[in-house]
DNA sequence: TAAACGTGGTC
DNA sequence: TGACCAAGTTT
């Protein structure tokens, strides 16, 4: 074992995360062991995500699905409702092919290999390699943004990524020990997290510190660096809140794939210079009155949309569609921006309107 | 290879 | 306050 790996795991044992799906070098000391299940999904929970963000979705899902055969059982519909707010929905329609299929071709039983998990829907090279290491501690090299800046500042590479990608696969593959791989990776990605962070490392805390080249040699906060990112463009629409004469919401079903895949919506229309009131564009002609503008920003580019609003509207059932008690939305599978553009008109649609203990007497 | 694909938090 | 960032994958 290397000594950066040597050093990294006496590191981790004292000062690694508590996560909810995580098995801690105390517990597999007693002879626990990680639940596949339980790394993949987290693993995809996690993938772009914040750990904070996952943390209730993974407490969710685990309640709902324990294990792959639950999930299997469960509608992609069922899925989607669970996995609203958490974004990238592909991740979420990727997860039930991959539980059928699991099902379906493996028996019901994670496969072992890294090639049988990369074969798998939602699956990629980070994720294969991450499930291989943690459930089955096999030494792959786990290349998460954690890993990228760590490595990237321990060995001072200097090239941009991602063309870097490659030689950082290579070296973190250099470090990984033979023994506890799955521990090596996570502690990793806890030291990119904690201490090797991309603004203001705390390199005097570092276990590496010593053994950093870019700390030596230069000021590690600056590495990574990265190519320049493509400017966000302007996409302009409008959203139409239907309420019809029993205080029922339209909403209809988005298309299977592309942006907000499969989830819900009310009816909505944008594009790159969309006029904001061409009311041709409503799901159907009534008095719609205009409510105001949201904004809302994605990852490549930046949504404003006019809100209209129509109340006491029949309950038609001839376009596509179906109305929602406004007490049910938040149980519906819809994306954060529809919610917003919903809350402008109905501002106390998601409120939580669960109570703590302390407030029932209030 | 580059673009599509969400959201919420931070400084 | 807008830009950047977070355990990436798919096409």
């Amino acid at each position: 074992m290397t000594d950066t790996a040597s050093l990294l795991l006496n590191w981790y044992d004292k000062h690694h995360r508590i996560l909810p799906w995580r098995i801690t070098p105390a517990e597999q000391a007693r002879g626990m062991a990680p639940d596949p299940y339980r790394v993949w999904l987290s693993e995809v929970m996690l993938q772009q995500t914040t750990v904070e963000a996952v943390k209730a979705y993974f407490n969710k899902f685990t309640s709902q699905w324990p294990d792959i055969s639950a999930l299997a059982g469960a509608s992609q519909d069922d899925i989607l409702r669970a996995w609203a707010g958490l974004g990238y929905y592909s991740r979420a329609r990727n997860l039930k092919a991959c539980a059928d299929k699991i099902m379906a071709g493996h028996g019901g039983v994670f496969p072992r290999e890294l090639a049988g998990l990369r074969a798998l829907p939602g699956i990629g090279d980070y994720t294969a390699a991450a499930i291989a290491a943690i459930a089955f501690n096999l030494p792959h090299a786990v290349v998460d943004g954690n890993v990228e800046r760590v490595v990237s500042r321990l060995f001072c590479l200097t090239t941009p990524l991602p063309a870097a990608k490659a030689e950082i696969r290579i070296r973190t593959q250099g470090i990984t020990p033979a023994e506890r791989p799955g521990d090596f990776a996570q502690s990793m990605m806890d030291l990119g997290a904690t201490i090797c962070t991309p603004k203001r490392p705390s390199c005097f805390l570092c276990p590496l510190n010593e053994h950093c080249l870019a700390l030596k040699n230069d000021e590690p906060q600056r590495l990574p660096l990265k190519a320049p990112k493509a400017e966000k463009p302007l996409r302009t629409g409008m959203a139409f809140v239907a309420i019809s004469e029993n205080s029922r919401v339209y909403l209809q079903k988005r298309p299977e794939k592309g942006l907000l895949g499969g989830m819900s919506e009310v009816p909505n229309y944008f594009a790159p210079g969309a006029d904001k009131a061409d009311l041709s564009r409503a799901p159907f002609a009534t008095d719609w009155r205009y409510q105001g503008d949201i904004t809302h920003v994605f990852t490549h580019f930046t949504l404003v949309l006019a809100i209209y609003r129509a109340d006491n509207l029949p309950e038609h059932s001839d376009t596509g569609g179906w109305w929602v008690a406004v007490d049910k939305l938040k149980g519906e599978a819809l994306p954060t921006v529809i919610k917003k553009a919903v809350a402008q008109v109905l501002p106390t649609a998601f409120n939580n309107t669960e109570r703590k203990p302390a407030d029932r007497n209030a």
